[in-house]
DNA sequence: GCCAACGTTGGC
DNA sequence: GCCAACGTTGGC
């Protein structure tokens, strides 16, 4: 089942705002509601979803209005060890997903306006890495795709979800998940060690690492990685560990 | 299991 | 709107 649970806030909210993808800023989102509310657990999950397939494509979308990036690549995490949360196991490594019917599975449980507003900017076709948190070998395990773009996360209405939101209403629903189909296993575990070195390198010598999410916003479950930032990282899997 | 970082809550 | 208290994330 879940992950993170938290929820709480307040009231509320206009909803669907944007997604946005804001970036370099910071900051998130989400007007929601007054203004807090936001609660905050990343996470995912996933779970075989039922529809599906969607295509939608987007259509000539891609037109930066100025401003705000565009990101095609990205970067999930999800706790491939059980964890029991409000009495329910959130484990859900990639060999979960990669063991649903058609790889396939919903990426639910995301409380988090930031990481959410991501999840809305996503596209059918886009990548992501599969990260494994909270784990003993945290890092990245495989590749998935983006296979049905945002809608409703039906958890947010479920009492016994570990990620039941009492504050969202189903007339004005704060959370949306996307649904993922497992791709490939790395050739090889890229663990966050490894990443991390790079990171610090990177950030002496200008490199293309300097600046990843993973490290500038550690706790965002759903974050953003560049062109370059993913083509690097990947290359890993072929470079012998350092 | 510990705990630093950081996001959220909620009083004022 | 500020900010202290509190709760969560997630590496180690």
């Amino acid at each position: 089942q879940r992950m993170p649970p938290k929820k709480r806030t307040r009231g509320t909210t206009a909803e669907h705002e944007e997604p946005a993808a804001k970036l370099a800023k910071k900051d998130d989102d989400e007007k929601d509601s007054s203004g807090k509310g936001a609660k905050g657990a990343p996470r995912r999950r996933g779970k075989p979803e039922a529809g599906n397939s969607g295509m939608q494509e987007d259509k000539g979308a891609a037109a930066a209005p100025a401003g705000k990036e565009v990101y095609c690549h990205w970067l999930m995490k999800s706790e491939p060890e059980s964890r029991i949360e409000k009495g329910v196991d959130v484990k859900f490594g990639i060999e979960d997903l990669k063991a649903l019917p058609k790889q396939t599975g919903c990426w639910d449980g995301v409380r988090n306006y930031q990481a959410r507003n991501f999840m809305k900017d996503m596209k059918v076709g886009h990548e992501a890495f599969f990260y494994h948190s909270n784990c003993k070998e945290p890092g990245i395990a495989g590749l998935m795709k983006i296979v049905k773009e945002a809608y409703v996360d039906h958890t947010q209405f479920d009492k016994k979800d570990a990620h039941y939101d009492p504050s969202s209403k189903k007339d004005n629903p704060k959370w949306y998940m996307v649904d993922v189909q497992f791709d490939r296993m790395t050739k090889r575990f890229i663990p966050l060690s490894e990443l991390k070195k790079y990171h610090q390198q990177h950030k002496s010598n200008g490199g293309v690492l300097k600046g990843l999410a993973l490290f500038t916003r550690a706790r965002l479950s759903v974050q953003p990685l560049s062109k370059e930032e993913f083509d690097f990282v990947l290359s890993l899997e072929d470079k012998e560990p350092i």
